[in-house]
DNA sequence: TCTGGGGTCCTAGGACCC
DNA sequence: TCTGGGGTCCTAGGACCC
């Protein structure tokens, strides 16, 4: 039996948690910033008809703000990441498999349903009475049409929100209009590629020789013709892989210069990184620490370095992780620039319980003295972040971010919970 | 003045091994 | 004069995603 997948995709998803909480704003422009409030990040309906673009910084667009009455949000990740969990948890209801693809999608497995567009329309709204967020559903056999199937949903209000592609005619129709860029898979250079090679649309990708794509372009680019044309190579993943990485970065609000707030918003990375290790239950081998100047900086010279080091065993220790950070940056920096950006990175993941430690080594893990340390650190940091903190560490959070136009934490935190007159 | 952050996968080329 | 071939592993970089 062939399969049959739905991609569900919450409507400019930043911008509907804003409004769930302030129903004056339902038709009114918002837009909602990345951190540091540096670019639009989500738009809603009325600001995309006004031709902003996704990723625009703020500061480009500053008159059509003002002059629209648009509304303007700090991006409020404990917000949007509550919201995210409570609708993944009603699309449960709709599907033995449900693959939360990212905060805002999710693949559901509709196999064997024999009214797809009706159940379509049935998550539809019982996650608008549930959660009050509105979301679009594509129907298809294969991941990469159903997302197609989800972008038409989209774009097609007529469609009522539900796309069923499982008929192959209605897929060529579709693809035949629309534009290969807004293929699955395809950005934007490889559309300028295909382009190049009269690649105009989804149809022509999906009509051209797939021996050929994996030979000009790659063996991903040749899974998307296959999905095109109706073979699934990309199944549901019932359970979540373990990370591989864990990146912990910013750009600064205020440029740094001296080597301790350097120093300090490093170390903050690196604690933070170790902290979402020990939460994936995994230990890291290796550290990378990397600085930069603004690429768009004019005042000054530019300089961009990073520097990788290993751990002597793998290790989930804030201490260890923190020290190795500090001497890794004391490798690539220098004075007198003008630093935009930091970050640290942990890769080379293992569990616990596969470790293979050196003759007389000490392992650093939840049965030890250390791991004892690091889950009461963890346990105390566990509500609000910043309670207890390393040697090195900032103790307030995000003191060079700017969020200016930041809403409430409505549903995580007791202060913050709407009342009700 | 002001330009996000956090991920994944694939590939080519060099190092190294026998 | 003559200087292999095949395999693996690692890394950096490039592409993509949201």
């Amino acid at each position: 039996m062939t399969s049959t997948f739905a991609l569900v995709d919450c409507n400019n998803f930043y911008v509907s948690c804003e409004r769930l909480f302030r129903p004056d704003l339902k038709n009114v422009p918002i837009v909602v910033l990345s951190n540091n409030d540096g670019c639009i990040v989500a738009r809603s309906q009325e600001v995309k008809a006004l031709g902003i673009k996704m990723g625009t910084p703020l500061f480009k667009v500053k008159n059509e703000i003002v002059k629209h009455g648009v509304e303007v949000f700090s991006s409020n990740y404990t917000l949007y990441g509550d919201i995210s969990a409570r609708v993944m948890q009603t699309l449960e209801q709709f599907s033995p498999h449900v693959e939360v693809y990212s905060i805002d999608e999710a693949f559901l497995d509709l196999s064997g349903i024999n009214r797809p567009v009706a159940h379509g329309q049935n998550i539809r709204s019982t996650v608008m009475q549930h959660i009050g967020v509105p979301v679009c559903v594509g129907i298809a056999p294969t991941k990469t049409l159903a997302k197609l199937a989800n972008f038409a949903a989209k774009k097609f209000t007529a469609t009522q929100g539900v796309v069923d592609l499982t008929d192959s005619q209605r897929q060529k129709n579709l693809m035949n209009i629309t534009p290969v860029s807004e293929i699955w898979g395809v950005g934007r250079k490889l559309t300028k590629k295909l382009q190049a090679l009269g690649i105009e649309t989804a149809l022509h990708l999906a009509q051209a020789d797939r021996r050929f794509v994996r030979q000009r372009f790659s063996v991903v680019l040749e899974r998307t013709v296959c999905e095109l044309n109706g073979e699934s190579c990309l199944d549901l993943e019932k359970s979540p892989q373990p990370r591989q990485q864990i990146v912990c970065s910013r750009s600064f609000g205020d440029k740094l210069t001296q080597y301790g707030d350097l120093k300090q918003t490093v170390c903050e990375f690196a604690a933070r990184a170790a902290e979402k290790l020990r939460s994936e239950r995994q230990l890291a081998l290796v550290v990378n620490v990397f600085i930069r100047t603004s690429p768009f900086d004019k005042a000054g010279p530019h300089y961009a370095n990073a520097a990788t080091g290993t751990l002597p065993v793998p290790s989930s220790d804030t201490r260890q992780i923190v020290d190795m950070c500090v001497r890794l940056l004391n490798t690539i920096w220098q004075e007198d620039y003008r630093y935009a950006k930091a970050g640290v990175i942990l890769t080379d993941f293992c569990f616990p319980e596969d470790v293979q430690f050196e003759l007389f080594e000490q392992p650093v893990g939840a049965a030890t003295h250390e791991g004892a340390l690091m889950r009461a650190v963890d346990a105390i940091n566990h509500k609000g972040r910043g309670k207890v903190w390393f040697g090195g560490q900032r103790p307030r959070k995000d003191w060079y971010m700017k969020q200016a136009n930041l809403s409430p934490a409505y549903t995580t935190q007791w202060d913050n919970i709407p009342l009700v007159k």
